[in-house]
RNA sequence: GGAGAGGUGGCCGAGUGGUUGAAGGCGCAGCACUGGAAAUGCUGUAUAGGGGCAACUUUAUCGAGGGUUCGAAUCCCUCUCUCUCCGCCA
């Protein structure tokens, strides 16, 4: 959530600052109704200030005389009643234009950070650099038709059990997913990083605090009876965890790790990956996760977003590091290094990590503070992937495959796995 | 699901209609004492908004939202969360 008192002072850097994300912002509407709510402010204090010294006076007359219907006690409680009427009049109008902020300012994105690359959508990307050299070979299997002979997992199946976009992870396949899980875990713990196990359902409450409502509601799903929904991503628990706290600064940064199924509507995504892994209804996910100085937020987004390369470069599979341009940028990230992983089948990088940092977004609208300079600030958060699961194990599968058929695991991750290759399920 | 008890500052906890933004304690900061520290003593210490260069001043906030009243942490209503007991249950 943007600074209110800034929409209010300083509408035109607001306009200027939102219109890097490629389109136009016109924030008068709202602009006005911070206005008008401050003038009514001002006239509400002023009328308490005066009804208050006024019971004051009638208090103390009480006290002195003894008696409580005497003309002159009547006479400043009749006044008092119309002081009371103004003001709840006042203050009508008050929750009126308060909803009406409310509901356009959570609508409103975060800044992108002036070092993102100026964009439009993804094509405007900025690659920085590349990990690994990509296995460009003749008769590459896509990981679906790999899963499919290994009989590792199951989509047709699956769509009998809930729908299209769920799958079945079958013997090793289930197994290779609860190995990167822990191999995941084991990585960013021994790194630093807290192990939390969050709830799957959140509230309303947290989704808007992270930023997922109320602009996008439809990409979650909601339980019909409670208010609760399916998280999308661990992003969603975590920010929730430290809500409506004020954070002891000598804890900070605060560095978690967790894993959570994450569930996601992909509305409008139809015919796009209804294959294999990629894009899943329901999929695993390690998130990291810092609460740390805003001084400090740009050093903690570097290193978060090495802490995720790291997993790549310990399974051995091939990168590339993007800067999200500001127009790709999502709703509550300022800046965003996406990881994508090379996926042969389809001779193409593909997102598997998304590394941002939200500035004070998240933490204003969650109310997360800390006191810095002796001062109650706003403090900053910062997320990642680290991994997604599915997507890993699809990069595994296509960059192992074997002549025979078979899939080679990562060193790495034979510990957890127990073999070298993974053959059948 | 049924019955009951609660939600007060960073934390704990007192406070059932009057000048209470709220006793006390813990924590934190400063000062004193000390060679230094601990202990002790003294002082200070909520947040947000408005006005003022500033000293300062003013308003709101005791789970949330309504209501009664000149005046509400305190009374009434609704909601919500937590705890205890019973029921059900991996």
């Amino acid at each position: 959530m943007l600074d209110q008192k800034l929409i209010r002072e300083n509408p035109t850097s607001v306009e200027e600052n939102l219109s890097l994300r490629g389109k136009v912002y016109n924030i008068s509407h709202i602009h006005e109704l911070t206005v008008k709510k401050k003038d009514i402010d001002i006239e509400i204090s002023n009328l308490q200030s005066e009804s208050k010294k006024l019971s004051k006076l009638i208090g103390q007359e009480i006290s002195k005389s003894k008696n409580n219907d005497s003309p002159d006690l009547i006479y400043l409680k009749k006044k008092g009643n119309e002081y009371r009427i103004k003001i709840s009049e006042l203050e009508e109008k008050q929750r009126i234009f308060d909803k009406e902020v409310d509901e356009e300012i959570y609508n409103l994105p975060n800044f992108p950070s002036k070092d993102a690359p100026i964009g439009k959508d993804e094509r405007d990307n900025l690659q920085i650099k590349t990990w690994g050299d990509p296995l460009i070979k003749e008769n590459i299997k896509s990981h679906w038709e790999i899963g499919e002979s290994l009989n590792i997992f199951d989509s047709v199946k699956s769509t009998k059990i809930s729908k299209s976009r769920f799958i079945t992870l079958i013997g090793n396949g289930a197994r290779l997913e609860r190995a990167l899980i822990n191999f995941m875990l084991d990585l960013h713990t021994k790194n630093g990083y807290l192990e939390l196990m969050p709830p799957a359902l959140v509230n309303s409450e947290s989704l808007t605090g992270s930023g997922q409502l109320p602009k996008f509601s439809n990409e979650s799903f909601k339980c019909s009876n409670d208010d609760l929904w399916l998280s999308p991503t661990a992003e969603v628990p975590l920010t929730a965890f430290h809500r409506n706290e004020l954070i002891d600064p000598k804890q900070l940064p605060i560095k978690y790790v967790a894993y959570s199924p994450c569930f996601r509507r992909e509305a409008g995504s139809y015919g796009r990956d209804t294959k294999g892994l990629i894009r899943l209804h329901q999929f695993n996910k390690v998130e990291l996760y810092w609460f740390c100085d805003p001084s400090k937020s740009l050093e903690a987004h570097k290193k978060i977003t090495s802490d995720a390369e790291s997993i790549l470069q310990k399974l051995n599979l091939p990168y590339r590091l993007v800067d999200i341009c500001t127009g790709d940028l999502g709703f509550s990230s300022s800046r965003t290094f996406d990881l994508e992983v090379w996926l042969p089948s389809s001779k193409s990088y593909r997102e598997i990590s998304s590394c941002s940092n939200c500035l004070d977004f998240q933490a204003r609208r969650s109310s997360i503070r800390s006191k810095i300079d002796k001062k109650n600030t706003y403090i900053h958060t910062l997320n990642g992937s680290g991994l997604a699961i599915g997507r890993t194990m699809a990069a595994i599968l296509e960059n192992g495959q074997q002549k025979d058929g078979s899939v080679k695991i990562p060193d790495a991750l034979v510990p957890y796995f127990g073999s070298n290759f993974l053959k059948t399920a």
